[in-house]
DNA sequence: ACCTGAACACCGTTCAAGT
DNA sequence: ACCTGAACACCGTTCAAGT
């Protein structure tokens, strides 16, 4: 019987802000459990094991991705756009974090908020009941794989902005289009 | 003075059978050096570090992305979707690879066969010149994106093959669209 | 219940030496 | 030029022990 000395949030805590000053590569337990003063194996009572931890700093990051406080019925294309901004400048800040988002189907399971806010912005641009699944995991398979891949640096020698703004201005003549079609 | 033992290329060989059989945590440089009967440190001269390795598995990988025999001509979306598969296939065999493609910018640099595929199809489609690399690089983030997130279990639970479909058909009539503008 | 300490089986990489 | 051997500074994780 003992009071507990770190937490696991405490843990994830230290795991971030490690990530964010040295990169995933520097994220160990043996680091971690550095930064709390603590051994390395009073780590694993609290998030598991290695995988654990990286499963609690993806949830972490999926908490940057804040919602815009634009009301969707306002202007449907300026929250999506500010929403697809704010994913990519998180991946831009941690990119190498970024990537594990595609192997961890945390995508789908946390950061609910963000979804609800695109369903809002889709109704409000016109998008039937019955597509507004399936348009939202179209925009975000496309959001994410544009942010990994301007992260990454495939983009390289390119002009950011105006390929996002080229994309974008496509993907909303697409959500017009199913709008058009329920009418 | 000594006849080489081990070449680059028989080093990204064993490197990619190591990874398609044990995934990519199990590529060490002591197992790849193990598989060819030779020290480790034998490995440095002809790839540099680990990151040279990964490099390599990466050029590999990219190899494994087949062009479809379908003249683009013919039947433009018979093309883009017999590559989308043959992409999302090499995604599902390889999943932890396959990520890495988003960090090491290769997806521009090799593979400009396929490119040079969808380049015709999307001609053939009707897009103009000027929109002819633009429309490329959206279509592979896309693409790619599909593909990580599929192999990464983000879609776990939901009817892919009918995912794809909905995809493809909302990104064909996109191409239309640029198609259509263009007259 | 929670943490420590020592130990085990791994890593990537250096450096000097051998052929 | 190409490979080896020993060594260094790391890893994640186990297990028994302490409080």
């Amino acid at each position: 019987m003992r009071p507990p000395r770190i937490s696991r949030a405490q843990v994830l805590d230290a795991t971030f802000d490690l990530a964010s000053e040295a990169g995933l590569a520097a994220v160990t337990m043996r680091a971690v459990a550095a930064r709390l003063d603590v051994t390395p194996m009073a780590l694993y009572r609290h998030v598991g094991d290695k995988q654990g931890l990286l499963d609690g700093l993806v949830e972490r990051l999926m908490a940057e991705i804040t919602v815009p406080d634009v009301a969707p019925e306002e202007d449907w294309r300026a929250v999506l756009r500010s929403m697809a901004r704010n994913i990519r400048a998180v991946a831009r800040r941690y990119p190498d974090v970024f990537v594990l988002l595609f192997q961890r189907r945390a995508v789908t399971e946390g950061a609910q908020g963000p979804r609800q806010v695109v369903f809002r912005a889709l109704r409000a641009a016109g998008v039937p009941e019955g597509e507004l699944a399936g348009t939202e995991r179209m925009l975000s398979t496309f959001v994410y794989g544009f942010a990994a891949s301007e992260a990454g640096g495939r983009f390289a020698g390119l002009n950011i902005e105006a390929e996002f703004d080229y994309t974008a201005g496509h993907v909303e003549k697409l959500i017009e289009a199913l709008a058009a079609d329920s009418r």
